[in-house]
DNA sequence: TATTATTGTCACAATTTGTTACAATAATAA
DNA sequence: TTATTATTGTAACAAATTGTGACAATAATA
């Protein structure tokens, strides 16, 4: 399995300073408009999309590097980050793309270059708020952007497989860790927050019930009311309150 | 980070066949007279107590992997297996405990060996049913055995970490997962079943709510009663009907 | 000032969970 | 044979949680 982003010093050198075979892949989440989406790398002359990714450095911890391939994608710091899954089947080994891109930036490689070796990869999904992040192509990709989960091109490789088990923890999870709030921007109303449930649950869900629950979880904080504009009563806006966060 | 098994082909080679960098421990859990147990080994000539491990051979799947190792360990087929959490802390690389391994065993090694590298472990917990499981030491064990979780003794490295972790995972996943049954033998009481609960949780269960519980997931199948001897009311015994399982 | 759309909250029903109670019943003792 | 004991299966009721609808409050507009 090749692995993303491509930098160019990881394509030219031997692959010294980075562990072998491991790679890591972030799958990164964003809401806007009522839809989620996740970021996509296209790279050069080839029609290929990708998971943002990269390599562990020898003097690094796993998680920081996850965390700094984050950054790097995003320019972002102190994003949610959460291991959930490492991608290690024979099959997701298939050179081609790689080769591809490796061709379409005029590179010289031979079959034994290490980044067609096969790949064991990390995953990693992370939650942004979509008006904060900066999306960054790497040097290799023509471009860096948000892409509708609802409507999804063709990946390459089992990144299609990557998104889904991202998806299905970040379900699972949505309860445990109150990950709504990382997807949000700094403050909400409880219409947004609901949307934005019922988006990643892909369910309709009962509004007062909703209230009543997301209120007695006890880390809200409410605000001024958003005077929108519309003819109708204005909602109160939100804060999630760190301070109450459950331990 | 060093790895176990170290079968001496293993450590005899420069890792040729093997993925680098890269292993698998597996925290194998059993359940036995009201206790929760785990395999360890123990090395020959060292005070080291290890999870099991191993590597990946470059033809084989990640999964497959840990399906080996478990195979390996313990002599069983077909049993409950799942990845939990990828470990790649740079503290875990500490050369120093598996040096005395290959001491102990008077094999030839210089430092750049290949099991002396940063490795990073996949870890996988393994349900098994504690009176089938037969303890397989490697050759390079003095012993492989059960150990009580509650009074472990001090494990190699990060070890007691990633059993943590382990358990970690088997509370939160216990209901969605119908983690019990796979713990017991082929057919058991409400009592034992209740008792397994209550040690993994480490809390106390009603008896009568926890019997309603279970009876309503609908994948028990209610067998003959069990008379135990004692003076009391002889209990039924169910057994995991795997024909019901929710999908 | 009436109308409209949405919000915050209450009220009640339905369901689930917590708790107690009690009859049924194996084995043993009287 | 019969009483005793410990445990089991289940019913019954309470408490808590969740599902659902209703309604007054209220910004903006007509």
């Amino acid at each position: 399995m090749m692995r993303e982003p491509l930098h160019p010093e990881e394509m030219q050198t031997d692959g010294t300073g980075f562990l072998p075979s491991l790679a890591i892949d972030t799958v990164i989440f964003g809401f806007h408009e009522g839809q989620l989406k996740i970021l996509l790398l296209e790279y050069t002359n080839t029609n290929l999309l990708a998971l943002p990714g990269g390599f562990i450095q020898e003097t690094e911890n796993l998680n920081d590097a996850a965390r700094r391939v984050l950054a790097e994608r995003t320019s972002l710091q102190g994003i949610y980050l959460e291991q959930f899954y490492t991608f290690g089947d024979l099959d997701r080994y298939d050179p081609t793309p790689l080769r591809a891109i490796m061709s379409a930036h005029g590179l010289n490689y031979s079959d034994h270059h290490w980044l067609l070796r096969r790949f064991v990869s990390v995953g990693y999904y992370a939650l942004v708020d979509f008006t904060k992040a900066i999306p960054v192509p790497d040097l290799l990709a023509d471009r860096c952007d948000w892409y509708d989960l609802a409507n999804l091109p063709p990946l390459m490789q089992d990144h299609q497989k990557i998104v889904q088990k991202a998806l299905d923890t970040l379900r699972l999870e949505l309860d445990r860790k109150l990950i709504g709030f990382n997807l949000l921007s700094e403050t909400f109303t409880m219409a947004d927050l609901q949307r934005l449930y019922e988006t990643i649950l892909d369910q309709k869900l009962h509004r007062s019930g909703f209230q009543r629950k997301m209120l007695s979880l006890g880390i809200l904080e409410r605000l001024d009311k958003q005077y929108s504009g519309g003819a109708h009563k204005a909602p109160y806006l939100y804060r999630f309150a760190s301070d109450k966060k459950p331990v």
